[in-house]
DNA sequence: GGTGAAGTTCAAGAGGTCTTGAACTATATG
DNA sequence: CATATAGTTCAAGACCTCTTGAACTTCACC
């Protein structure tokens, strides 16, 4: 949540080397800003939107021309989103070069990043609230109220929990009806 | 989602100047990180945490030597909660200073605020989109195909919307409740 | 109104994360 | 097998947010 004050002009003319069309500069930053909502970096969203929006695989080479990105940090971010099964990597027939192609909604990965993240996340905080609890019990001299208050908190964890099971179930409800044609192939692909 | 490796027993005794009793520090750290998770600054959960704890005022000085923090951050952080409506500034009898107190739950705090956010942001984001596409359209010589994607990718801001309103839904309800008798006297005082 | 303590502000700096680019490895082709 | 091109890795540094601390303002009390 950093930056939802960009001038949308700059961002779209700015960005690139300048062989992008201004819509689909826009279309491109656009995502980036969702994706890096929910905490992902921004420039894996404009990778995944740029092979999305031109329904045809790009090598690694194009994919730097076009968003102005160094040869390393493509190469990253292209293993990011292939891991998460939002880009596939085919080989075309002539080229010696890999081609990276988009086909699956971005919101499976968010939901399902988001999954794994907050499971390891929230169950690490629940052992610390344990933890405090146990600790604060034995000691013996802490007034009721403060122990209550105590209680509470910890369910701060579980309400959090709760909070997220429903955005996800949420998201996951969206992209199946939207989309379930398009994941099918990439659901029997992955692992 | 940055620090969840940090090592429960390190954040409990390094942090402090050194008064705190490990289980207030625990405690302490872990809403630190869970308010962080929710793009809030750790230190802001952990000044909540701390003035929740002791279930009952504290100045600005004992805050600054509990947390390790400096005059200008506690400064700072007690004007954000302030303004959340989940501290309160209260002047105490013969002290000269402010005395701060928590009383109401932090995640009425994360729903406020994420809402607002929310809504600017998407509301940008949506701008973006139907720019592109009037350009796109206007543009002419672009492929069928593309167009289309161009349109599902707009849905990724209304999938993002409708699945933040169903965690602040569940966020509230959560918050209504459990801790209903706490939240009214904040409400009438706010704004 | 003067005094001292509390509170606020903000430029400078600390602390993190992300990107770069050069060295390195893998792969296709003649 | 040699060569060229693609792809990967990671230390150095760019970048950006948060904290600090000193100067400044406000406030209560005398």
């Amino acid at each position: 949540m950093k930056g939802y004050l960009w001038p949308a002009e700059a961002a779209a003319t700015e960005t690139a080397g300048g062989t992008l069309p201004r819509w689909e500069a826009i279309a491109v930053e656009a995502v980036g800003n969702v994706i890096e909502f929910w905490g992902f970096k921004r420039n894996q969203g404009r990778v995944w939107a740029l092979l999305y929006l031109r329904d045809q695989a790009l090598s690694a080479g194009e994919i730097e021309r076009e968003l102005g990105l160094s040869k390393g940090a493509v190469s990253m971010l292209l293993r990011d989103l292939e891991r998460w099964g939002v880009i596939e990597r085919v080989r075309s027939p002539g080229e010696a070069a890999w081609h990276y192609g988009a086909e699956t909604d971005l919101m499976k990965m968010v939901s399902l990043v988001l999954e794994q993240r907050e499971a390891a996340f929230l169950a690490r905080i629940r052992e610390d609230f344990s933890e405090a609890q146990r600790l604060a019990h034995a000691a013996g001299d802490v007034a009721k109220a403060r122990l209550e208050r105590l209680d509470r908190m910890a369910t701060l964890a579980e309400q959090t929990d709760r909070a997220v099971r429903a955005f996800l179930k949420t998201a996951r409800l969206d992209v199946g009806g939207m989309f379930s044609a398009l994941r099918e192939r990439v659901a029997a692909r992955r692992s």
